[in-house]
DNA sequence: TCAGTCGGTATACAAATGTATACACCCACA
DNA sequence: TGTGGGTGTATACATTTGTATACCGACTGA
């Protein structure tokens, strides 16, 4: 299982810090990450091969992290009736306690390094087939949507939240309103789906009774 | 209007260059922009006071190109019925076409320098506002919707196809589906927009009637 | 014709970088 | 008891970086 301590522990939270702050990983300098781990530069070499070692370890640390989080977001949302709002919530506020973790994330997702963007894509790949999962398993959502649809809608609002995640962190007075648009979102995505196989024509005999009241 | 040419022109395109395959712009160095360049370093010096104004400009002719783009994305809709389909293709077609900005556009976005990621924000703002008035002139979505919720999608509208744009232009193999799927994000955005008042139960009631045949 | 500005170059230098070699300590284990 | 590996340090060095100063040709306007 081999888990990360000591000095090793240190340079892949400096990596963290500074990637966050700065840049990205990969353009991280070694003496510069020596520094703020307070060793000597050479003490790297113990630890790691090069540069792209220290990002798999930094994407494998931040994966670590992130599973116990999706573990905890589990059992929370097990144990509540208004899932929607509470998991929104939850995943936000997850993201603003990891919020170096959560950076480095959105800017390698489509950053220069091939390696650490595939890794990073699978672990998404992978939250959204578990997110479709719970949703199919706890009947959350309207029926009518087949497994397909659920998960390519989890698929997009994974990522929609990732990227939305940036703004909450960095926009404390926005947050409320950031949370309540990601709700709209998703209700959307799935309503809006119960009527995919509608022509407009459908569409319009069907809604003609309503309109926007507020 | 201050077009850029000469050894300015060359220093931004090798800024775009280096940045879409290497890193991101605030990350690279003068003398690396030089030597892509085929400029001496100090040369550098003549048009740019540091590498922060650098990134601006770079910023300044990416929207250059992007709104060149619109104006033409504007006269392909106007001539077309089936605005939906034939706009999300030009979209991502422009995309294509225009790698580099779109690479690093998307990498500033959330990168590390404020001042590009504000300029890039209010781009993108305005580039939703375009979009939700074009919408409403040419009544093109289900009536019943306010302004504000046309703005409110049309904003998550397009940062969702700037990301995807990236997968886009890497994955060839998956254009085809990246299209289709972006198509059905949209109509469900607005779709399920049309259903954001009602409640789950006035929900089932309507489309009991309705399930999925594929 | 000539002075001035613009775009480009050459040379120089202090600072920072990645890396190699050699040394020091601690702990396990034979 | 000693010996070997894991972890950290000190010193050194060639290379690269940002930047300062000075020089050069072309074009422009008086």
């Amino acid at each position: 299982m081999s888990v990360i301590t000591g000095g090793k522990l240190k340079l892949v939270q400096a990596a963290l810090k500074l990637a966050t702050e700065r840049s990205n990983l990969t353009s991280l300098g070694l003496r510069e990450l020596a520094r703020e781990a307070g060793l000597n530069p050479n003490t790297f070499y113990r630890h790691f091969k090069n540069l792209d070692e220290l990002g798999l370890q930094v994407l494998g640390y931040i994966a670590g992290e992130m599973k116990a989080g999706v573990r905890e977001l589990r059992m929370v949302a097990e144990s509540s009736e208004q899932a929607a709002t509470n998991t929104v919530a939850f995943v936000y506020n997850y993201f603003l306690e990891n919020k170096a973790a959560t950076t480095v994330a959105v800017r390698e997702l489509y950053g220069p390094s091939p390696i650490l963007r595939r890794a990073l894509e699978q672990q998404l790949n992978a939250s959204a087939r578990e997110m479709a999962e719970d949703i199919l398993d706890r009947g959350l959502i309207p029926r009518g949507l087949s497994e397909q649809t659920v998960q390519e809608i989890s698929h997009m609002t994974i990522r929609y939240i990732l990227f939305r995640a940036m703004d909450y962190i960095e926009k404390p007075a926005q947050r409320e309103a950031i949370q309540q648009e990601t709700e709209r979102f998703i209700n959307r995505q799935f309503r809006g789906a119960l009527l995919d196989h509608l022509s407009n024509d459908e569409l319009d005999a069907l809604t003609s009774g309503l309109a926007e009241t507020d």
